[in-house]
DNA sequence: CCTGTCAGGGTTAGCCAACA
DNA sequence: TGTTGGCTAACCCTGACAGG
């Protein structure tokens, strides 16, 4: 659960992927994220005649390109709305992460982390500003800017230079056809590759001080601008700093029971540094938050002894018991916990208390969570039979002022930290589109077929994504016949492992790493072209020299072309 | 190389106890 | 009675490993 990372958006890998039918495009394939991801089952995707897609659209072809270039034709542009999310099919709770990432027809019981840590992937636009950032950092090649960051790395540079997509033995001419628009677009792509180049090294030398222009920063920029009236008022009242996103988080049966009254937000064991919630707190905030965790538990061993104890006798205890109160009490006085200031929609304010709970492994939400619940109409009285069915989520997002209660006591400039909670159907939001980190969220039902389906998310995974080169930064343009339910399920994927490629760059393009990937993707990319009747045309990048009648619309667009022949 | 199985780990739901 | 703190079991995912 690596922190995500902010991919710099202008400059695209391209890669044109003629996908292999059907396996892959329901799956919820994408960044390194989801690589794990369910998709539908094989059995029930391989199928030429799979009646979920329409015969005409067996064979869809994807280019990757600058996002530049995306402009009206094949109905990819730079500002093109985001990914359609899919729609919960299942009344189960999905988040918003868990939405995308989940294959409609999977509605787990329970599911993995359902925060969305797209903290840093709005290009850090959580963690910009921070003063505590990730402890894993995008900056795999130590200081300064990311790798490409004031120059692009050479190698890289040479690399995407030399990329040359071949096509070797084409029987079908729909792809030509395809390629055809592209081949005229050549010139003007190398001139925007290089452009886009630039483009990359600039956003990534500039200090993420605003949210990168495309892809996560649109989605932040959309939240915060979607801010109500009252909410702006309330943040101005507060004389609050911007508020930044901090996750998303599915609201579960349990978050929403009025008789639990809190908020759960999971964190990797041994991951919590890399949940985006803990670095939004200051040292002193951490330690309230973090309170004596170990006494707790000493604690509540003792508490239990002492219970058992009261079995035994009951008698004895009455002393005793009058003594616990008292340190009960005296504990109550000490109880740790941050307060931390909600704010809603509609600006109503919250106040709640932040506690790390060891023994959940996250961090819990208490005190006014109910009241939050209540006003937003999303409680939910399990006592009184009702059902938690609906699909809700709620964006977290951070600010800080000194106007807030404690705000002496957060040993931050701007004051205590709060909330901004926006909450809504999953439905109707979009954010699963970008978050890198959904891929871990969906369970599938069925274990099994998430395996086969994970494999086949990886090849096309691998297929659509290749060297690491090329994840130097990228935006997609789907070329497809198919209809457009099918394009915007390509399309996600397409994204997700857009996303991916770039976080693998971001990690730092190590050359073992690439090379470790190139052989992996091209391996899968094989296999899949095999198992579905396509062909690996060729994979970019790799040796390069063989003779091709296509040139890569742009040079440095590594990828593995896969080319499903009907 | 592919597939199936197993073990380990993470997340959530449910429950209980203590306290105000 | 409602709130809060905490534990634990169940569920499920993921990775590793072995067999075909």
């Amino acid at each position: 659960m690596s922190p995500p990372q902010d991919p710099p958006c202008d400059v695209a890998a391209a890669a044109v992927v003629v996908s292999p039918p059907d396996p892959k495009s329901h799956h919820g394939g994408g960044g390194d994220e989801d690589v794990g991801r369910p998709a539908q089952p094989p059995s029930a995707a391989v199928p030429a005649n799979n009646p979920r897609r329409p015969v005409e659209t067996e064979t869809s072809y994807y280019v990757l390109m600058p996002v530049h270039e995306l402009d009206g034709g094949a109905g990819g542009s730079g500002d093109r709305p985001p990914p359609k999310k899919r729609p919960a099919t299942s009344g189960s709770c999905s988040g918003a992460v868990d939405d995308d990432s989940s294959p409609p027809s999977l509605p787990p019981k329970k599911r993995k982390v359902a925060v969305d840590y797209r903290v840093d992937s709005f290009g850090g636009s959580g963690s910009r500003n921070r003063e505590t950032p990730p402890a894993v950092t995008r900056h795999g090649g130590g200081g300064g800017a990311p790798a490409g960051s004031t120059a692009m790395d050479p190698a890289l540079a040479n690399e995407l230079r030399r990329r040359e997509i071949k096509f070797g033995k084409r029987k079908v001419t729909a792809e030509a056809a395809l390629t055809a628009p592209i081949t005229t677009k050549l010139p003007p792509r190398e001139k925007l590759m290089h452009d886009g180049i630039r483009a990359a090294a600039a956003a990534a030398a500039t200090p993420r001080l605003l949210p990168p222009p495309a892809m996560n920063g649109q989605l932040h920029n959309d939240i915060v601008d979607n801010l109500s009236a009252e909410l702006r008022e309330r943040l101005d009242a507060l004389g609050a700093t911007a508020p930044r996103y901090v996750c998303t988080k599915s609201l579960k049966r349990s978050d929403v029971d009025l008789n639990q009254n809190r908020l759960l937000i999971s964190c990797k064991q041994g991951e919590v540094f890399n949940c985006p919630i803990t670095h939004l707190f200051t040292g002193e905030e951490t330690i309230i938050v973090n309170k004596n965790p170990d006494e707790t538990k000493e604690t509540k061993k003792k508490k239990k002894k002492k219970r058992r104890k009261n079995n035994d006798d009951d008698e004895e205890e009455e002393p005793g018991l009058k003594v616990k109160k008292k340190k009960n009490k005296n504990e109550e006085k000490e109880r740790p916990g941050l307060k931390v200031t909600m704010l809603d929609h509609g600006g109503d304010t919250y106040a709640t208390t932040c506690r790390y709970l060891t023994s959940n492994g996250g961090y819990r939400f208490i005190g006014e969570w109910g009241k939050f619940l209540r006003n937003n109409g999303l409680a939910v009285c399990v006592n009184k039979g009702e059902e938690w069915t609906r699909s809700v989520h709620v964006k977290l997002l951070e600010f800080r002022s000194r106007r807030l209660p404690q705000a002496d006591k957060s040993g931050h400039p701007d004051g205590a930290l709060g909330f901004v909670v926006l909450h809504g159907d999953d439905s109707d939001s979009d954010d699963g589109e970008d978050d890198p980190c959904k891929g871990k969220a969906p369970p599938p039902a069925n274990a099994k077929k998430n395996k086969k389906k994970k494999s086949n998310s990886k090849e096309h995974v691998n297929a659509t994504s290749s060297s690491a080169a090329a994840s130097a930064s990228v935006a997609v343009e789907r070329v497809t016949r198919s209809v457009e339910q099918e394009a915007d399920d390509e399309d996600e994927r397409i994204q997700r492992a857009v996303n991916g490629m770039l976080k693998l760059h971001d990690e730092g393009s190590q050359g073992e790493q690439q090379a470790l990937l190139a052989s992996k993707e091209e391996a899968e990319a094989k296999r899949a072209a095999r198992r579905y009747g396509s062909q690996v045309i060729k994979k970019l990048g790799r040796g390069g020299g063989e003779s091709g009648h296509l040139k890569p619309r742009d040079e440095g667009m590594g990828s593995v072309v896969v080319a499903h022949v009907k």
